[in-house]
DNA sequence: AACATGACCATTA
DNA sequence: GTAATGGCCATGT
């Protein structure tokens, strides 16, 4: 465990997938460099690690193929399709999101 | 301390 | 367009 105030990186990479307003993805290098993180693959390493009970929007954060992850158990991937459908975001007919319409820009 | 693993990215074929 | 390789760094054993 630590203090009551971590001052991880993965804090960092939380906050950053936070900040994608609704309707949009991020790409794994763009949250590294909004949370200023030293590298992707931290980001998709933070995301795995933050998984049960957190209230970050990680099916927004998808691979820079515009695809998404396919992670230790194949049920999460279609789950986080879904959230997206729901949120307004479009796939195509082989899975594949649209990032020049669907990526976050500030 | 060293080795092996991982929800990645860029380049090359 | 897809598939394979190397490099990036943090985490767990």
């Amino acid at each position: 465990m630590s203090n009551g105030r971590e001052d991880s990186t993965y804090e960092r990479i939380y906050a950053a997938v936070c900040q994608i307003p609704v309707g949009c993805v991020a790409t794994y290098g763009q949250i590294a460099g909004l949370a200023e993180a030293s590298g992707p693959r931290q980001v998709g390493y933070a995301l795995h690690a933050l998984l049960p009970g957190s209230d970050v929007p990680w099916h927004r954060v998808i691979n820079a193929q515009g695809r998404v992850s396919p992670r230790s158990e194949s049920d999460h991937d279609n789950v986080q399709r879904m959230l997206l459908e729901a949120e307004g975001v479009e796939f195509d007919s082989r899975g594949r999101i649209s990032l020049q319409r669907f990526r976050w820009q500030e």
